[in-house]
DNA sequence: ATCGCCTCAAAGATATGACGTATTCAAGTG
DNA sequence: CACTTGAATACGTCATATCTTTGAGGCGAT
């Protein structure tokens, strides 16, 4: 998934940093201080800074250096920008955009799911919808997480619209976030696994206005609970 | 905006060929194959391919050499694989999949601005409303589509969320795309043009409700003229 | 004949030194 | 004071060498 070799391990270390404001707009960089500081080759240095370009969190210019710009032109959909801010300082911003973005285009995927899914996505999406039931009992939180992020992540794909299926991982990203810093009841609302059961079976059903419904109910729920955690 | 150098140039050349599917996927390429057909070194290859990389259209490994990865793998939201799939072959579904995000994200958007937008933004919103209706009447083609490009972002812009408001570069590449590939009508509706006089002053009355309402008609009619110009 | 191990070579990954080039800043000039 | 000019600087590009990983074919044992 990430990018491998010397250079993978120099964006793990920058991106971070920048995300997190560790390094502020405006910060300047040198390619020789980056190669002493790692203790890697300009190849290597050159090559990550490239990706970081390609993210728009950094501009290299010659004989000012590598700057890093401001938080507006990131690339905020890419998804190691948002791995890294989820796992840095400004993580309650991103919870709150990306809960908005939720808000936006899950019920969309959810009424698209209902007329474009498979047989097969059927099945599945009910299946997952039990096992949520039942986990959410156990108070398996761990793989309670894992149904979740399948149950939402196959909404997402069944919709049938790429841009959405890619938004998936992001999700994902956000569930997971979620749950690792205990910013959901310890035990899931049975509400809401009810609400999951209801999209599961209003798309089985070809009941577009209906999945769209509920599964705006799920994260509407989910944006006031993370408001409420978060202030 | 662009990568800069001969790693942009050969970006721009490698970018298209691969989301117009020339390089389909699966399809192999090596540094050195590369190096003598752009005539450029291999620091210029390699950062190329690593830009790529990051966009996951392709893989590189040692002892195969550099794969094109399966579309469903890319980075879909990043903008220039956006242009780079409206300018080539499959930018009828690129444009497909651009309109059920808009349906999703601009009448949110709408609704949070109502609340969020601050007063300059709340005038100059009413201010593009004009221009969009005077354009609109003089059959001034170039112009609206500049005005309606403003009034989109800045309606993405003043919803508060940097995830929605990056979507502005997004949605001016549809709303260009549309009127390059004449899959608009010639004559901006006049009805349309009414649609976006009322998303400016229900976002100037705070009226979320009613923003999000006359937003949701706008793009649900982009695009359903978009899937009869398609087929 | 099949399976597993070993060796070799192919191709990317990294390191390094040299040179090119744009850009900034300041000294110098009118 | 404005303008020009030149030198210093840091990135950009090239060429070359060496290292590392890994796929494929060969070889032997079962």
């Amino acid at each position: 998934m990430e990018i491998q070799g010397l250079p993978g391990r120099l964006l793990d270390e920058l991106g971070p940093s920048i995300a997190s404001g560790e390094l502020p707009e405006g910060a300047v960089l040198r390619t020789e201080e980056l190669e002493e500081r790692f203790g890697v080759s300009r190849t290597v240095v050159r090559e990550a800074v490239r990706v970081l370009e390609g993210m728009r969190m950094v501009a290299s210019r010659r004989r000012v250096g590598i700057t890093v710009q401001p938080k507006s032109l990131w690339d905020v959909f890419d998804p190691m920008v948002i791995r890294w801010r989820l796992a840095g300082s400004d993580r309650s911003a991103q919870l709150r955009s990306l809960g908005s973005l939720r808000m936006a285009v899950e019920p969309a995927a959810a009424a698209l799911a209902a007329t474009h899914a498979s047989d097969d996505d059927r099945r599945e999406l009910s299946s997952l919808a039990v096992d949520l039931t039942v986990t959410a009992r156990a108070a398996d939180l761990t793989t309670f997480l894992k149904h979740d992020i399948a149950f939402h992540s196959l909404v997402l794909r069944a919709s049938g619209n790429e841009m959405f299926a890619h938004l998936g991982d992001t999700v994902a990203a956000v569930l997971t976030g979620r749950t690792e810093y205990h910013l959901m009841p310890h035990q899931p609302e049975p509400y809401a696994i009810r609400l999951h059961r209801e999209v599961a079976e209003a798309i089985c059903a070809e009941d577009a206005a209906h999945a769209e419904q509920a599964m705006r109910t799920i994260v509407t729920g989910a944006l006031e609970e993370l408001n409420l955690q978060l202030g």
